[in-house]
DNA sequence: TTTACAGTTTGACATTCATCGAATTGAACG
DNA sequence: CGTTCAATTCGATGAATGTCAAACTGTAAA
């Protein structure tokens, strides 16, 4: 019974950790900046990859690995454009996460803690 | 310039990493629960420690472990009433995370990657 | 005061994480 | 083709994490 909501506990623990790194919260959040501003028409294309290793403080190795954390979690999706790789928001799961903190959330009153293991 | 942003994101992953752990979050939403039934007034006080520890699948030091955690990331406070703990929600935390997601965000469009280090 | 219960501390352990340097793939372009 | 640049893969490593069992602290109640 409650199944679907555990299921929903895991995936949002999981986006959790995604975001739970400075470095890979500043990617996403970079992501969603640049979307906000291709809806504006004030760029287009996603966000490139490079972008993140020329404005972060780390190396792309662990940028790249960064990106698939993201991935992994269903924050971003990403593609690729010839010699570039670009990142898009996943927005089914960025209105999971909106809704998460909404009150009428689906986890409370479900008496969620009684369900073991 | 972008100080307070930069800490704020800081402030933001370390909520988000204490809710990274599926028992962890469940605490945490127990809590939240707790006090939506305390609103309606079909329940006082908070919520107690031993409650989550019947209820999850984890051993009692490891339940108090994570509580620390909660507090540590600002996101709950807790009170020793007699013999009890009791736990409560940080309401202003509570409050910014909702706000985390609403688009308008404190982030977008505020430049945050080209802050190094 | 002795017992029982709630919760914490300590120490240990296996696992996961963040990051790096070096080597690699893959596309574009001369 | 050979070069260049974007990005990934592959080890490696030091640090952090989640969990437990055992021992402890503190409060209430018998």
């Amino acid at each position: 019974m409650c199944d679907v909501t555990m299921a929903k506990l895991k995936r949002m623990a999981k986006a959790f950790k995604a975001l739970s790194n400075p470095n890979r919260l500043q990617i996403y959040l970079e992501i969603i900046d640049q979307r906000s501003k291709r809806m504006e028409g004030q760029l287009e294309g996603g966000c490139g990859i490079a972008e993140c290793i020329s404005k972060l403080n780390i190396g792309a190795p662990t940028v790249s690995h960064h990106v698939k954390e993201l991935v992994n979690a269903d924050l971003i999706s990403v593609e690729r454009n010839g010699k570039f790789m670009t990142c898009y928001l996943n927005e089914p799961m960025y209105n999971e996460l909106k809704e998460f903190f909404d009150g009428k959330s689906l986890f409370s009153g479900a008496g969620l803690l009684s369900a073991k293991s």
